[in-house]
DNA sequence: CGGGTGACTCAAA
DNA sequence: TTTTGAGCCACCC
């Protein structure tokens, strides 16, 4: 049926979600990329939104390294969804990833790309 | 089944 | 130049 049910929500994960995670978790460490490439390397160019919105359930997954995900502007616009106010910023930082401002320094250096790179 | 949302991206005015 | 609009796809209720 189509719908109706039985949502198997619980206890299997959307494969999609997963494959945002592993991609965010080849992010090599120093490095950062964006919602797009991750998108584009799953094959949803168009779906930049839903790589955050995997990004948002990463809640419980600190394997996810979602401070290394920024949009295509090298600007951490998540930076708000995260605790603190300059939670990821410090990440970044703390990776040598010079952070001003909220938007990431040299990031055309910094960017890495999975459809690349992988 | 249908509708609403969203941490994005691109393009035009 | 900057701002505004629409598109897109997947998840959740």
């Amino acid at each position: 049926m189509k719908k109706g049910n039985t949502n198997t929500n619980s206890g299997e994960e959307t494969n999609f979600f997963e494959r945002v995670y592993e991609v965010a978790r080849c992010i090599p460490h120093g490095r950062v990329t964006s919602y797009g490439a991750i998108a584009k390397y799953l094959g949803a160019a168009r779906s930049a939104r839903m790589v955050g919105w995997a990004m948002n359930a990463c809640d419980g997954r600190e394997d996810v390294p979602a401070h290394r995900v920024v949009n295509r502007k090298g600007v951490l616009t998540g930076k708000h969804h995260f605790e603190g106010t300059n939670l990821m910023q410090q990440l970044l930082e703390s990776e040598g990833v010079e952070v001003v401002d909220n938007q990431i320094q040299q990031f055309e250096n910094l960017f890495w790309d999975p459809t690349e790179e992988l």
